[in-house]
DNA sequence: CTTTAAGTCTATCAAGTTGGTAGGGAATCT
DNA sequence: AGATTCCCTACCAACTTGATAGACTTAAAG
């Protein structure tokens, strides 16, 4: 399940999306017109700065804004971020790959079907963009 | 992500799927034989037990044994079971279902993109079953 | 060059979840 | 009766999650 911290970034990638292009935003004025908690939305616009999704201004007239056009910014992207691995075990991730202990990857049943959801789920993640978001 | 105790029961259901028919295994060999923590297996198997998933004998000769032909369970109701949620949203789960708060479903563009990769997922983890879990 | 309006940073915290352990109880077989 | 094996309750340390507090920095306006 994705954390309500991936529900609130999202929540805030759609609205910034929205004003794509209308100058920066305030936190607080996403905190408001999509209830997220002022200080906890404050650390996620931050992170997303920090991975180079959005960009900010500082005082008057400042605020958040996205740094790329939203059609070019991967939901998948996204996920992995805030979320972190999209696949259901560390042997079958791209991005968060871990070696199983006690089990041959080569022979693992369970193995080769999360490869599949992995994949199922990724053919629609990466083909969806904060622009599919908002309609 | 599963958890390490997903992962630890279809270990063990793998292991019960190749001993099918052949009278109840003891927690100790599963233990051994899958490297399980021997206490936090008993209580995945009773768990299982109690989900009538596995069935179980006691005294000498006892053991745990699946209960119905692997062929015939689901690993989308393993995961369920042990996991819960396949679904990445509450909003958007079938068996755990939850209202969304402050987002009206009907124009949320993450609630569709969300219902498709579960729609994905499904289509996996419905139509596999313990038996392929071996080979 | 001071005030004010923002975002930035560090720290902290309560509650819940996860992974795991301990030990005795209950059923069953010999 | 005694051995074997599952059953049950309780507990715990470590980690994660969701959230808050407060001081700091940068930038614009006047």
């Amino acid at each position: 399940m994705l954390s309500k911290k991936s529900q609130y970034a999202f929540k805030a990638l759609a609205y910034l999306t929205e004003k794509y292009k209308q100058g920066p935003v305030l936190i607080a004025e996403v905190s408001k017109k999509k209830k997220i908690p002022l200080k906890f939305l404050e650390n996620i616009l931050l992170e997303l700065k920090k991975a180079d999704i959005l960009d900010s201004k500082k005082g008057k007239g400042g605020g958040y804004f996205l740094k790329k056009d939203p059609a070019k910014v991967k939901v998948a992207t996204i996920v992995r971020l805030v979320n972190g691995p999209i696949a259901m075990l560390p042997c079958v991730s791209l991005y968060f790959y871990e070696r199983c202990k006690n089990c041959d990857e080569k022979q693992c049943g369970l193995h080769d079907m999360m490869i599949e959801v992995r994949d199922a789920s990724l053919a629609i993640l990466e083909n969806r963009t904060l622009s599919d978001l908002v309609h």
